[in-house]
DNA sequence: ACCTGAACACCGTTCAAGT
DNA sequence: ACCTGAACACCGTTCAAGT
């Protein structure tokens, strides 16, 4: 009558095991994500999961790179400034959407394809901007450090009480001023 | 003959306990620290520790504290720009010291006095740059976002194989530069 | 007053075994 | 081929007991 099955649908795969995964890290807070409470969630021993992760680290690293996958670019017609702002305020939905997964950006270097394509979308739109190649490359990640450092502050708690949209769209403001001049 | 004790000197403190969870998470990593480990490092079963921290996330916080305290502070007599670029420095240097007990900065809220005292300094200092207290008050949370952020993309490996002092300084170099503007 | 031992409910991971 | 059970070396924390 009763199975501890939740999500017994077909053969444990790879992409089953990363879903439930992001599910128990959004329900549950990244910290109580464990091998054993996600096999339970899957109703599995949690060694069968060792079949479609390597280890915990490579669920993580899976977990960073399907995040990464959901984040759209910005339409290639816009002007770069435009396109600078989409991709802010995407990153910033991003995190809102996954605020616990969002915080694995802080936490290990993101090395996916899509982490890739996103740098490159970045430094293009800093390029156009009339910016040299390595100051391209060290603006997007001063970008990017700001961006993932205040959503991950608001998921920690360290802006407790602000209203966190003010914040973001204030530093946004602050630091594309800073790109143009 | 042998003991187990590495650091028997007198009886347990607070501060013994938490110079100790210091020196374990700079020595073998900030994860690596555990009630069980410290105790071990102190001699002393772990039950003895709670006589002096509540529960791990209050010695947490304690060394968040003991590492704020750390943190000097600009002489009142320089203009507004040395002393942020000081602070900057400085907080830089204490990343370099402490970059395991750092990463606590943004996983946590610092609310001791010391986090006070040094959000103050960086209000006032903006503040002369005849920046309005609102103002003063977000670019002080976007200027130790940044420095933060760095510090802790550093210590995850998030900037690996990139020259970071060169980084920081770029960082630190258009903040203040946006903040003049 | 200060510390300990045993216990409870957890971890990640390996290894041999089951179907 | 795919999954499991038992085991190992860990966690944080409580509680009753020892000196």
């Amino acid at each position: 009558m009763f199975t501890a099955y939740t999500d017994a649908a077909g053969p444990l795969t790879r992409e089953r095991v990363l879903a439930a995964a992001g599910r128990v890290a959004e329900r549950d807070g990244l910290d109580r994500l464990s091998m054993r409470t996600l096999a339970r969630e899957l109703g599995v021993s949690p060694m069968a999961m060792y079949r479609h992760v390597k280890n915990k680290d490579d669920l993580l690293d899976g977990l960073l790179d399907r995040l990464l996958a959901e984040l759209p670019l910005p339409p290639e017609s816009d002007p770069w400034q435009a396109r600078l702002r989409f991709m802010a305020a995407e990153l910033r939905a991003l995190a809102r959407r996954h605020p616990q997964l969002f915080v694995l950006l802080l936490q290990r270097p993101a090395v996916g394809s899509d982490a890739v394509r996103t740098r490159d979308a970045v430094e293009h739109a800093l390029r156009e901007a009339g910016i040299g190649p390595e100051e391209a490359a060290r603006l997007q990640r001063l970008l990017s450090t700001v961006v993932i450092g205040f959503a991950l502050s608001e998921v920690s708690g360290r802006f407790a009480g602000l209203d966190s949209d003010r914040e973001f769209d204030a530093a946004v403001d602050l630091l594309l001023d800073a790109v143009v001049a």
